[in-house]
RNA sequence: GGAGGUGUCGCAUAGUGGCCUAGUGCGCCCGCCUGCUAAGCGGGUUGAGGUUGAAACCUCUCGCGGGUUCAAAUCCCGCCACCUCCGCCA
């Protein structure tokens, strides 16, 4: 959530970003209101309250008629603090959900518009002329089959559609993608994690993922517990509830976990090979910040993100997403595309978002600077996501034979291996 | 899954219905004293919210949520976490 004062004192400017991100104006008119009847029901509450303890005390004190005269007030004031007690608890509850339901600002930084609405920041690389090459590339699907990298018919036989198995040399190359993204990220002085991929709503709901990406999330209702669809919720709730010193800021950590999603209304996109899929695995960059240095992080984030991209030679470009397609939490987002010969464009690989105070407020995580104690930003970023990595590494790196060249700097965890062959 | 125990301020502990506006010790911060340090002395030391120009002030916060009562750290119920034991299990 923002910050409450802001509705306060500078409306304005949360209608300005509601008008960039395409999203109700009205919404802002409702909280300013709902505010005002909170507060003014805490207030009819608190007036109450501190009488009853008043006349607590004197009853304490007195006896025979002055005692019972007492009681007979305080055993009226009693009911009037309960109903005064309901109503603010009902009125901070309709503003919370209300509240709650508001995205984050967006950065004026931010494009205007919406999915289609990006800018583009840079392209780095070019993508390969396979026809001046003399050879028609074959898709991820193709490649994967004949490498024996992934298996999907079996997929869908034991767990339904959008499900795969790793086999073989694919299997092989994710844990040595993962390998590789968490040694560079120790070295970048991230904290490797190995986080839970199982969370409980309070996590789910801190993080966002509770509003218009609802539909996206798997829930296990007997246990009330939600499957992530990336491990930025676990590591945003890890310093849940916490007060972090701000000398320990940035703090970073990279988590490696499964991640899943139900993709609900994405029935006939990206439905071939592995592009699109109910699981996988990432590593992701979490880290917390003091918002003023939250703008550089989030820099360096995406400068990690390029150095892997590099690192694995593949062709790509940045954008800098519209406000319109910013999610609930964030307030800046830059993807990384990598080029897909057989797609003919740019697909996004890796994402990064600057989530301010947001989350922050929701899961109750603040900094201590000085005297003041107050909400701090965080900010993640993909590192590795397995699926869509591997297809860009077989797509990109492919050859007239079918085969495929690993990147020099993958190679050291693949055991040397400079191409992946055929099976036969 | 079953049985029992524990949960109080950063840490340790006191507190069995009103004198708790939660005491004490340690730690930490500020000051005094002192060749320096230590000791000693005095003061401060959870967080959230409301109100205000600001301060004063008020409300909430003793794991969390309900309940009983005029009044709850204290009594009752539910939940959560941790510990011990039993069962099951990679």
């Amino acid at each position: 959530m923002i910050d409450v004062r802001t509705l306060r004192d500078n409306p304005d400017e949360i209608r300005a970003a509601q008008r960039r991100r395409g999203e109700s104006e009205a919404i802002v008119d409702e909280l300013i209101s709902a505010d005002e009847a909170r507060r003014s029901s805490i207030g009819r509450y608190e007036a109450l309250r501190a009488e009853q303890k008043q006349l607590g005390k004197k009853v304490a004190q007195a006896s025979g008629d002055e005692k019972a005269d007492l009681l007979a007030r305080t055993k009226e004031l009693a009911g009037e603090v309960k109903a005064a007690d309901a109503a603010s608890a009902e009125a901070a509850k309709a503003f919370d959900a209300l509240f709650a339901g508001l995205p984050n600002l967006a950065a004026p930084e931010a494009p205007e518009g919406g999915e289609e609405d990006f800018v583009v920041r840079e392209i780095v690389g070019e993508p390969r002329d396979f026809a001046a090459e003399g050879f028609e590339p074959l898709d991820h699907l193709e490649l994967g089959k004949r490498l024996g990298a992934f298996d999907i018919e079996r997929g869908a036989k034991v767990s339904g559609a959008r499900f795969y198995f790793l086999t073989g040399i694919g299997a092989q190359l994710e844990l040595a993608l993962v390998s590789m993204a968490m040694e560079r990220a120790a070295a970048w002085g991230f904290t490797p994690m190995i986080p839970p991929a199982l969370v409980k709503p309070s996590a789910m709901e801190g993080t966002g993922f509770l509003g218009q990406a609802a539909d996206d999330v798997y829930h296990l209702p007997k246990d009330d517990l939600f499957l992530v669809g990336t491990s930025e919720v676990p590591l945003a709730a890890y310093h849940s509830d916490e007060i972090l010193d701000a000398d320990t800021l940035p703090r970073r950590y990279a988590g490696f976990s499964p991640c899943y999603r139900r993709e609900a209304g994405s029935y006939g996109k990206d439905t071939r090979g592995i592009f699109r899929v109910h699981w996988f695995d990432k590593v992701e960059m979490f880290v917390y910040a003091t918002p003023e240095d939250s703008y550089a992080v989030h820099e360096e984030l995406l400068a990690h993100e390029q150095d892997w991209l590099n690192a694995l030679e593949l062709p790509y470009r940045v954008i800098d997403v519209a406000a319109g397609d910013l999610g609930l939490s964030a307030i800046r987002k830059f993807d990384c595309e990598a080029w897909i010969p057989t797609q003919g464009k740019y697909r996004e690989l890796t994402s990064t978002s600057n989530c301010t105070q947001f989350q922050a407020r929701r899961l109750s995580i603040r900094m201590r600077d000085g005297e003041q104690v107050t909400p701090l930003a965080t900010l993640n970023g993909t590192l590795m996501a397995s699926t869509r990595t591997i297809i860009a590494l077989l797509e990109n790196h492919q050859q007239a034979d079918g085969s495929v060249r690993v990147p020099k700097a993958l190679q050291p965890y693949l055991g040397g291996r400079e191409i992946l062959e055929p099976l036969s």
